[in-house]
DNA sequence: GTACCTTATATGCCATGGAAGATAATACAT
DNA sequence: ATGTATTATCTTCCATGGCATATAAGGTAC
């Protein structure tokens, strides 16, 4: 059935965010969200808010809310963009750089619960049905929120 | 990679979750959170506070406070539970159960979504890991709110 | 039955996200 | 060059959730 489909899939992701949320703050000072902001502009140089914002489908606003609080504690820096003057390059502090390759062990952790609870070749379905669902709803431009 | 399987995760979720939230918001007057603990109540009869919280994995404090503007928009009753003074049983109004009863329109063009995403053994082999994922998880009270 | 611990819920404070409006820069048509 | 529309970001207001604490009731040892 669809509901318990959606419900398990919210359920799931709600307790692996939480958990990761814990640990990351317990023995790291960050959050999930700004771990994840932090990947993201690891992986991504310049990068700008409103990239971030379409990949992680929330609110420019959240957003650019979000990186002033990384930035007040040293973590991104934004850098004015030369070829657009309305946005800024995010970039990664040496301090963070560092503190994302510590933080992966806390993220390591929630891995490693996934791996306990399915085999391998649930594991790979799995992560290929969510890509693909996830390329349809970027695409339609599902769940994109307003501002 | 268990990093992308984890974001896929949480971006398919977030995506999901917020256009259940539109549809529900703009046509029905209620948000996403709301609709799942009126269902949750209309298929549990006499549950409590501490049940909501449980199995959706949020706080009480905040499932009561949740239920606090439920109760104000009249759409939940908490009844005294004779055998217990300290708690409330929740009940839903005939209001509320007209509007979930209307409401599963949007919820169902979430499930349509996903129906056109995957194709029938995807969706089964996927909400069975889920599942399981899910049973290990609250075993092992991974990512249960402290309060 | 009284002191103590646990359980169930409620409340207060704080952080975060959405939605809408404001600001500034860019693109374009004329 | 100028006015208009669009884009990128920021800011403000409000709603919601977490965490800690408060309150009240139940359970237990003595």
């Amino acid at each position: 059935m669809t509901a318990t489909f959606f419900s398990d899939l919210v359920r799931c992701e709600t307790r692996l965010y939480n958990e990761l949320n814990d640990r990351l703050r317990r023995r790291h000072g960050i959050t999930a969200s700004q771990y994840e902001f932090l990947c993201y502009l690891r992986d991504r140089p310049d990068a700008r808010v409103g990239d971030l914002a379409g990949f992680f489908a929330i609110g420019v606003g959240a957003t650019s809310k979000g990186i002033d609080r990384l930035e007040a504690r040293g973590l991104v820096r934004r850098v004015p963009d030369p070829a657009d003057r309305r946005s800024s390059l995010l970039e990664l502090t040496d301090t963070a750089t560092r503190l994302v390759q510590e933080a992966e062990e806390a993220f390591a952790a929630i891995g490693a619960l996934i791996h306990a609870a399915l085999d391998p070749a649930q594991l790979h379905g799995v992560g290929q049905a969510l890509r693909q669902l996830l390329t349809a709803l970027e695409h339609d431009r599902i769940g994109t929120p307003a501002g």
